[in-house]
DNA sequence: CGCTTGATTGATGCAAGTCAATTATGGTGG
DNA sequence: CCACCATAATTGACTTGCATCAATCAAGCG
């Protein structure tokens, strides 16, 4: 198999990714780029607020997010709304959905956000072809798992000072993982305190009086949807413990 | 490759596994049984309170349950504890700990669990060899996702009330599909209110409370372990909305 | 028979929800 | 340029759902 970068109309070859070039994600054999290439039948770019995925729908694609940010979600019938998780550039999205016969969630863009698409048939193709990307979607799954459950024991077990400085933090580690920090330390944070509210399983309002007490103890800055951390060790403190880094990752 | 059942010392062949009796589960091909076979490298038996597999650890195996109840959970450094998700007959556990560099939650054993083992090395031989095997182990992680997910929508938005009906109903469907109701209804439910209240996110006493009024409204029936849906219309009203349910599912 | 584990119940307190009003802030059309 | 509107953040007053504390009860069991 050649390694020659495949022209064609789409908006960006993988071998060319910019995502490629992150310290955090693993490097790709020229088969493996080869059968990524194959695989992806172009990008599709979405406007904030766009869902484009929905709960209860069939999807007949999957996503790897190239810029942008978006949310996984979950509603009840009566509109109550519980954000599940980010996702990031190099996240997966859509999966689920693609293995089983519909989506049992929701994702909203809340940027401008670039995909990369790949239609579900070719997911058992690439099953058939490639043992090592096919070991990287399921590390990917699983991954994608034990932020869940993370989430989870957050809301469980966590009070409310705690579950807002954990998530914080959370959100903050991610974005630095895919090198979204401009600089130091400020990071553009697309989300309003209503978002961070579903997030976090709390009223809007309580949300907002635990963020002031997270600000006046020096902890955080968060102004105009950019995001600081001002004291990490007292912030983890207040989380109960730092955030589980990951090293190196797969992404297709 | 032979489809004649393997003979060796192992306690039970594959092709004579007992959950390939349940509708619930898919057909497996004479192919795939012999690499599953060869995968596994025997049985485990866990006595209740047996936590097998531990947060912090690495662990060297993953398991399918071939018979028992078990429990994942995650705990705070101060002992709060959060139970993400129950295990069941044809569930697999500790996956996850195999891909990374360790588990991130622990897994205890509510009854007396016989195991399935396979070594985390072979999986790489598994993805080598079978790309179907693969995709149901991908398939796998996705739905314990999906469930964590549902239960992350629980214990934010639900209320005390919601989310005991909830988690009860799920339990129950969950035995059910994998055939643990004998006869018509009530299903041994091998857990104590302390369990159900760390999977709630409530206290004790809360739990306890709100299990009555499920009680008196007629809805269930708990005692001595074992448990009763009395009007399922009424619980799943009472939950927002009935359980989702799965056609058919693979398992290793 | 006393010990332990689990379930149950009442009294009291507080964390978080709800209601309601006010203050930015930015867009937009007359 | 400004009046108008919509979205987001902020704050105070009041309410409530759930937690905590503290007993009591029931059932297995060595």
């Amino acid at each position: 198999m050649s390694n020659t970068p495949v022209a064609d109309g789409r908006a960006t070859s993988c071998a060319a990714c910019p995502l490629r070039q992150k310290r955090a994600l693993r490097e790709f054999s020229a088969d493996e780029l080869a059968i990524v290439q194959r695989m992806k039948t172009g990008e599709l770019r979405m406007k904030p607020g766009a869902s484009f995925l929905r709960q209860g729908e069939r999807n007949e694609h999957f996503y790897t997010i190239l810029s942008g940010w978006a949310f996984r979600y979950k509603m009840l019938p009566d509109g109550r709304r519980q954000i599940l998780n980010y996702a990031l550039p190099a996240d997966l999205v859509g999966l689920q959905g693609s293995l089983m016969v519909e989506m049992e969630h929701s994702v909203e863009a809340l940027t401008d956000v670039t995909l990369c698409a790949f239609p579900r048939e070719r997911l058992w193709t690439l099953y058939s072809n490639s043992p090592s990307l096919a070991f990287d979607i399921t590390w990917l799954a699983a991954r994608e798992e034990q932020l869940v459950d993370e989430h989870l024991l957050t809301l469980g077990q966590r009070t409310a000072l705690e579950r807002t400085a954990y998530v914080l933090l959370h959100l903050y580690t991610r974005a630095e993982e895919v090198g979204l920090t401009r600089g130091s330390d400020p990071v553009h944070l697309p989300i309003t305190q209503q978002h961070l509210a579903d997030t976090l399983g709390l009223s809007l309002v309580h949300t907002n009086k635990t963020l002031k007490r997270l600000h006046v103890a020096g902890m955080i800055r968060w102004k105009d949807r950019l995001f600081e951390v001002l004291d990490r060790q007292a912030l983890a403190a207040a989380a109960g413990g730092d955030i589980t880094r990951i090293r190196q990752r797969p992404f297709i």
